[in-house]
DNA sequence: TGAAATGTTGGGGCG
DNA sequence: ACGCCCCAACATTTC
């Protein structure tokens, strides 16, 4: 007799290893179909960006390539996935689908319709873990509220949490034998074209599961003690770089967890590092939550009097800030490094969205819709959580008045304009004194440097200590609303 | 996971 | 020796 066979469904869980779903499917036994499905329709919003796309192509091929080598193959459709994933389960005569499941509003709604779908169809539906630590319905208050607050957040998180065992890859796979059709992944033109700014990706990443394992050794060998401060260092390579594994699922935060702690048991001092690493992962999953529970946190300020702001609308200025021709050369460091890398480093991105909210006045949404398009790491929960943590408009947010200076950063952060030098090579031969502020060189100094400012380099798009009266000045527009 | 303004203290120059 | 001022260094508060 044959046994019918289960559909995998990959959506963010593009790995083998410590995949619930795709060990459950393997265990039961029956021939497997592993399928990817892409939809660019079912997000009416938040279609995935160009750098992320970018990533999917690679990450796709890495998944596609690793399953053929356990005897299995990745089938590519392409359509909406409300159709799509019945229609593969009609041709096959699949008995059941086994997937990870995801927070965004949009793919919350889409299993949801599935699952009535399928349970009228009488075929099993069946939903894993692994993308988060723990499931946002477990991690409450006494009281069973939601946290709104990261540090009892983290407490609670952190406290009774033993991370599940990890799962090896499956050894071989039992793949269905039948044909089902399956697009040509490069048919999907993922990757950029016309114009194909990607071009410096490649030396900066490898996406898939090697790769993201890769950087995970790599942080815990070379990074991981010092990283409290380090992390803070544009200049070193003081982070992990992770995110876009994480976000993709090449890698779960369990088995980055479970890694740091076990590297930090054998490295003396390097508990503070792992404990620092181990809440940035927490973060990603404070985001999470705030995302699962207020749906519409990419477009609406969580803080409801932020919608009181005074936001200017300057086309000009959001250019200038997206091209990192501000004049301020920290800012424009990290965008040029975005734009060219895919990635800013964490203590840059705070640096630039600060500024182009409270410098430039310009709406927190319109970064974000940046981010969302020129970040390999580009993630709705993460990305919409800290556009309006910086904003102060978000849930345990900076406060608004914390506006950054991006000289005194540059100069805390960078200090010997290493990172600057190495993203705005016009100002390289600049000396340290003034390198993150230009103006403030003598005539001497920036003609020896072959630098003109409004030529070689921009006059900085407005005065600092101004832009900080006006930030300040709008935010009452906030406080007077709030107070009514 | 700030910055700037304001307040306080204490050493040194100087009449 | 003393008072006075200046100001750096640090602490506090305010935005």
């Amino acid at each position: 007799m044959s046994v019918s066979p289960i559909v995998v469904w990959f959506r963010s869980d593009l790995r083998l290893a410590s995949n619930r779903a795709l060990s459950a499917a393997v265990a039961t036994g029956a021939p497997l179909i592993l399928t990817y499905i892409l939809d660019d329709e079912t997000p009416a919003a938040w279609k995935r960006g160009a750098a992320s796309r970018w990533w999917l192509d690679k990450s796709l091929a890495a998944l596609s390539a690793s399953l053929e080598t356990r005897g299995a193959t990745l089938i590519f459709r392409r359509g909406v996935t409300g159709e799509e994933l019945p229609r593969l389960v009609t041709q096959s005569k699949a008995s059941a689908v086994y997937f990870t499941r995801c927070y965004e509003p949009h793919a919350v709604a889409l299993e949801d319709q599935l699952k009535a779908v399928f349970d009228s169809a009488g075929v099993v539906f069946k939903r894993f873990g692994g993308n988060l630590l723990r499931e946002p319905e477990d991690v409450r208050t006494k009281t069973g509220d939601v946290y709104k607050v990261y540090t009892p957040f983290w407490k609670a998180l952190s406290a009774d949490f033993t991370p599940p065992k990890p799962l090896p890859p499956p050894k071989a796979i039992t793949a269905f034998k039948s044909a089902l059709e399956s697009d040509n992944l490069a048919a999907w033109r993922l990757h950029p074209s016309k114009p194909d700014w990607s071009g410096g990706f490649g030396e900066h990443w490898k996406p898939g599961e090697d790769g993201a394992h890769e950087k995970l050794q790599t942080f815990l060998e070379a990074a991981m003690r010092s990283y409290a401060d380090d992390r803070n260092r544009p200049d070193r390579p003081g982070t992990s770089r992770l995110s876009p594994h994480l976000h993709f699922g090449e890698i779960s935060p369990a088995q980055c967890w479970i890694a740091a702690q076990h590297a930090a048991a054998s490295m003396p001092g390097a508990d503070k590092g792992c404990e620092t690493f181990l809440k940035e992962i927490v973060w990603r999953e404070f985001s999470y939550t705030l995302l699962y529970y207020w749906p519409d946190l990419p477009e609406q300020p969580f803080r409801r009097d932020f919608a009181a702001f005074p936001w200017k609308s300057e086309p000009a200025h959001l250019a200038a800030w997206q091209k990192g021709m501000t004049g301020y050369p920290v800012v424009d460091a990290g965008m040029r490094e975005l734009w060219h890398t895919g990635y800013m480093h964490n203590r840059v991105r705070m640096i630039v969205a600060s500024f182009l909210i409270k410098h430039l006045l310009i709406p927190w949404q319109a970064g974000e819709a940046w981010f969302w398009d020129t970040l390999v790491d580009a993630d709705l929960a993460s990305n919409a959580a800290s556009w309006q943590w910086v904003a102060g408009s978000g849930a345990d947010a900076a406060p608004y008045f914390r506006i950054f200076n991006p000289v005194t950063q540059g100069e805390k952060f960078d200090p010997d304009g290493t990172y600057v030098r190495r993203w705005v090579p016009e100002l390289t031969a600049l000396p340290n004194d003034v390198i993150h502020a230009p103006w403030t060189a003598g005539a001497l100094t920036l003609a020896a440097a072959g630098v003109t400012l409004g030529k070689t380099y921009p006059h900085p798009l407005v005065d600092h200590a101004a832009a900080r009266a006006r930030a300040l000045s709008a935010y009452d527009a906030v406080k007077m609303a709030s107070k009514k």
